[in-house]
Parts: structure tokens; C-alpha cells; sequence
DNA sequence: TCTTTGATTTGGAGCGCTCTAATGTTCTAG
DNA sequence: CTAGAACATTAGAGCGCTCCAAATCAAAGA
């Protein structure tokens, strides 16, 4: 399986390689005639331009590394589809690694990014310790996604995760709960700044007496016991705000199971407006991220450092919104207030 | 920012870069002392080998290249994910592309990967031509996964889709629905063999004359034109047998919020048994593919073939099972006999 | 002391491609 | 007819690493 190089190409269109690598990259300054034969003997060797000879010889990779805190998780998904369109929009290339939820893990994939010598690095909810990212931030180019609350010195793109979880509190308190719970995001990124947002968002409507977080985790499988012990106790809580989607999901799932209607009994608020809120059979209040725009930006912010240089470390916060499905109510009764 | 090479390092720590070579790959060969100050020196100069140039004179990327038609399927996620996993395990590197779907796309990523010279490829679900196929396989060694009924002289691996769609109907007819209506996948490489299933299945079941095929899609949003069309109909099915979950999960979505209660007014089951089927909220009656497996033959299969070279072509057929959940119920009443 | 042997270390020739500088060619204008 | 511009082509020096063959070294045996 000794596959032909330029030189074997070269050879058969009787030119020199230096031509023949001209007419791959279609450099304009090749005569129709040449061009036309070097592509007929590459095309009759089955030659294909071995892209580790390019890339060394070229010193550049035109290639950015997009690592993902968990690739099951449908709004991390979201966020690479718009990374990867405008990645190759710009005539990048995306390599594209999946972290696990684990950070370890995600460790040693920056380092596999490096050696592969990516121009660029866009992390997406990476748990990633601040001191590695600093440290990883002066070896490459880097903007930090949806983390919570990334270390100065990296360039970010974060939705305004306590501002969104308010969203969710105040709109929950304005149909009139008292008693809401948040059912956090344990070790995620942005569960800090949503429970911090879950807080001030109840201090604000004045229910700071009934502020009550439980621990959650990252998906489904994390709100199943949290809803059984809130289940079994004397004054339940009449409103649910949820870490993310998925979270909200198994809630959902929970609920219905043990008999609890929803909104009837129980309202309930996720995060993240993932296809799955969306579906009209789950129909999901939840807070919209724009992980298009999200992508985007990343992508946009990225490859200017990359042809700027250092310069002022940017952060770009973008806007959350509250979307209104059917999950969520007033409270059935009176025994709230 | 101009990194150090190992020519950097062997000059700092005072040896040859071959001594620097060896201590990277970790020969035993290299006395204890030696090692240290190659390590020393590599860890000052922050040294990181350039992938690019090592698998260049190697010869070798110990990388295999992972095509898959769809990353928004979770199906497709979870087979990815064993690949993956199964990969690793072996030393080698694993490169994913996403095909959106889209032959052209998917075309042109199996380019890169052959310019990437991986050394081996899988493909999961994609909707490559037989033809395409065919000339790949002799490229690169292939292996397909859960792609309907591919060309030989590829390794293959595969649900018997045919038969889980049999499983699905044979389900259905057993709870005394007559008229059930396929919605199936167009132009997805599995739709054919689901649609044959069903379809033999029908015949095994004596409901030949009740076989209807609608056209669906890929997605949950292929299935809401087809729903609204079928309640309109004056006899409308009392089951419905659905490509995917995802479909499934959007025929759910409408026979709800038309009022169509599931199983009371019609039974639904899907395929796949992805995630979303388990939400208990949704409790989707599917066909299971075992993804796990899957993932791992796949790479065996390829693995064997990379160190063995050409042989006869294998093709693994796994069996899928009927998953009874909760949207599958006898038919309401006795109006379709 | 001189080999011999086995363990270490090193020189240097690639791997396949790009890119700069230099060489050829052709054509136009003086 | 020829200088010189404008265009086309090529030689050759890398890019950073691996790996084979050869060189070096140290300890052990004769």
C-alpha cells in the first residue's frame, strides 16, 4: 500500500516537484498547459497530498481544536455544529475532542491539541482548573466557552449564567412560588454562577428564608433521588428550577412517575432550551442559551487573536433568555403562602 | 512563539537527538541518568514533540478515522463513544468527522481522513454509494457500521435491521393492531431494510393488505406532516412502527398535542433505544441495537484487518431486541378488526 | 594488558512537502 | 536585433522527528 508521493507525480508529468506542489496549492502563476498535466498524472497515480509533509513543511496547521466537556449532552453539541460551521467557513480545519466530563481527561487532550500544533483552542464547559488554563492561555491561543467563570488573561464567550438562573427564580416567583428548589450542577462549570443566580434571585424577590439547593450532577440520572427525598417531605417544594435540560429532564420524568403533576403539583424550569425542552411532549420552561451566536463568537474571537496576537484579553458575555413552555404554573393552592 | 524542538533539548541536556528520541518513546534502552536529564531539560524548555514530524518519518499515525452520518443522533454519539473507548484501549488515536447527513460532505471528510493517512476508517450510518465504498475499501482498510446492506468487499458490521423491524411489527400485530402504518427514514441507509422488515413482517403477520408506508425523515420534525396527515384520515392506524426514536419521539410530541392519546388511541413503537426512549417520561417501546458492541467489533474488526492485511471479508450481524415500554397497548376497541 | 561483549550513544539519511532564490523562456519595445 | 520586463519552472535547503548502522564505552574475561 505504498502510496505515490509528489515525487512519483513529478516524474510522470515530466516537471519538477516544486510545479507539482504549485498546481496542488493552484498557485495562478502554473501555464494552463502544465497544470493540466500534472493534475492527469496525479489523478492516474491516485495521488493525495500527505497532509503531516504539508503541515510540517508549511509550519502552520491551519487547524483549531475544539474540546468538549461531554459530547451526549445536546447543547455542547449545539455549540461544536456552529464552532465547526464557522470554522470552516474561515478555511479552518476543527479537530474535535470529547472530554468526558472528566478534567484529567480533558488535560491530556489540550496536550494532544499541542502536539498536534493547533493554532487555536476553543474549550466548551471544560472543567478545566484556572492555573492549567492560564498556564495552557500563553501556549496557545484560547477562548474559554460557557464556563462559568473563566480566569482573566483567556479570552471568553460565557452566557450570563446568574443572570439567566435570576430569570428562572423571578419567573417562577411572579406566578406566585414561595418554596422553589434548585437542583444544582454539582462539579459543572457553570453551576457555580447558576446557583449563585438561583440566590441573589430569591433574596431579591424576598424569599431568601426559602432558599434550598440540592445536589444534582450533569444529567438525568442526577435528579432522580433529589426528587424522591423532596417527594417525601412534609412541605414540598412547590417549584423546581433545574441546573440544565437534562437535569430538568429526569425531574420531569420522576415527577410524573410518582404521581405528581406538573405544572399542576410541581412547576418546573431547566436550562439550556436544548431540543429536548423543545419537544412538545416534554415542553420545557427553560433559560435559552444562543449557542449559535455562541460558536460563532468563539470562532470569531479566536482566529482574531490568532493573526492579532496578544492584546487585551476579551470577554464577551452574551444575554440569556426565559422561554415559557408549558412546565411551569402557579402554585395549585394557597398552602405555599 | 517559537517552540522548542527536540534539537533544542538534546543541546540543553547535552546529548544526541537520537538520545532525545529514545528517552521520548521511552526505550529501555537509555541509562537512568541520561533519561533524567533529557527529562529535565524537556520539562524546562516546556518541549512538546511535534506530531506532525514524528508520524511523518514514522510512517505510521496510529490513528483511525471515525465518519459518522449524524452526531446529533445520539444513537450515533453512543456508537461513536464505544469506538472511541475501544480505540484507546488499543493505543491508537482516534480523528472524528461529522457528515451532516450529507453524502457530499461525507465524501469529501473520508478525503481528509486518506490525506490524514489514518490507517484504518469507520464508517457509522454514513450514506456513502456502494461505488464510493467499494473504491475506499481498497484505499484504506473499512469497516462499516449499521449501514443498511453494504457492498461486499467491506468488512461490515450490522444490526439486522430487517429483523428488528420484524420484531417491531410481529409486537404490534400480537396485541391485535391490524392497520399499522411504517413512517420511515427516506433516504437514511438503514430506511430500506426497516422498510423491508416491516413489510415482511406484515406479510407474516396476514396484514399484508394494511401495509402503509409514509415518508418520514431523519428527525423528530419528519414525523409531525405525516401524523397530522394519518389523524386526518377517515380510518387512521391504531399503530405506528417509526424508523427512528428520534421520529418517534416527534410523533409522540404530535399525537399529544393533537389529543391522540398513546397507547389508548394508537401504539408507537421506534428504534434505536436511545436515551430519550428511556426517559420515563417519554417510555418509548423501541428496538435495541446493541451501540456498545457494536463500537467494539468495529475496532476489532479494523484493528485485525490493519495488522493482517487483506483476507476475506468479514460481516458481523448482531441481533437487536424488542424493548416493551409503555406506548404500546392492545388496539382501543374493536373497530379495526 | 588486550580482547570481547553487551549496553549506550550518536551520526546521518530519510519521511513528503513548501518556499525562496535563481534560472529559463517568451515577448515587447526601443 | 537585443535589453529587459514578465512570466514559468526548478534546484535545493529546510520543517522536526525516527531509525539503522556505526561508534563509543565500561566492565569482565583471558
Amino acid at each position: 500500500m505504498n502510496r505515490p508521493t509528489m515525487e512519483d507525480v513529478a516524474r510522470r508529468a515530466n516537471v519538477s516537484r516544486a510545479l507539482v506542489s504549485l498546481v496542488m496549492n493552484n498557485s495562478p502563476q502554473v501555464s494552463a498547459q502544465k497544470r493540466k498535466s500534472v493534475l492527469l498524472a496525479a489523478e492516474e497515480l491516485g495521488y493525495r497530498p500527505n497532509l503531516m509533509a504539508r503541515r510540517l513543511a508549511q509550519q502552520r496547521t491551519h487547524t483549531i481544536g475544539v474540546l468538549v466537556d461531554d459530547l451526549r449532552n445536546p447543547f455542547f453539541g449545539e455549540v461544536v455544529d456552529s464552532t465547526e460551521a464557522a470554522t470552516t467557513e474561515h478555511g479552518f480545519q476543527i479537530l474535535i475532542l470529547n472530554g468526558h466530563r472528566d478534567r484529567q481527561r480533558e488535560v491530556a487532550a489540550v496536550e494532544t491539541f499541542l502536539q498536534f500544533r493547533v493554532e487555536g483552542l476553543v474549550l466548551v464547559g471544560t472543567r478545566i482548573g484556572d492555573d492549567d488554563l492560564a498556564h495552557f492561555g500563553t501556549l496557545s491561543p484560547c477562548v474559554v466557552v460557557a464556563s462559568g467563570n473563566p480566569p482573566p488573561g483567556v479570552d471568553t464567550v460565557v452566557t450570563d449564567d446568574r443572570h439567566g438562573a435570576e430569570l428562572a427564580v423571578r419567573h417562577l416567583a411572579s406566578l406566585g412560588h414561595r418554596r422553589i428548589t434548585h437542583i444544582d450542577g454539582a462539579a459543572n462549570v457553570s453551576a457555580a454562577e447558576r446557583r449563585a443566580g438561583y440566590r441573589s434571585g430569591m433574596r431579591a424577590a424576598g424569599l431568601e428564608d426559602c432558599i434550598d439547593v440540592r445536589r444534582g450532577g450533569d444529567d438525568e440520572a442526577g435528579a432522580l433521588a433529589v426528587i424522591d427525598s423532596i417527594l417525601a417531605e412534609p412541605a414540598p417544594p412547590t417549584a423546581i428550577f433545574a441546573f440544565n435540560d437534562l437535569l430538568a429532564a429526569g425531574a420531569l420524568d420522576r415527577l410524573n412517575h410518582s404521581g405528581a403533576a406538573v405544572p399542576g403539583d410541581v412547576s418546573l424550569v431547566g436550562f439550556d432550551n436544548t431540543f429536548i425542552s423543545a419537544l412538545r411532549y416534554i415542553s420545557l420552561t427553560t433559560i435559552n442559551q444562543p449557542t449559535l451566536a455562541m460558536g460563532r463568537l468563539a470562532v470569531d474571537t479566536l482566529l482574531h487573536r490568532i493573526s492579532n496576537g496578544a492584546g487585551d484579553t476579551v470577554r464577551h458575555t452574551l444575554q440569556p433568555e426565559l422561554v415559557v413552555r408549558s412546565t411551569t404554573g402557579p402554585p395549585s393552592d394557597g398552602v405555599s403562602r
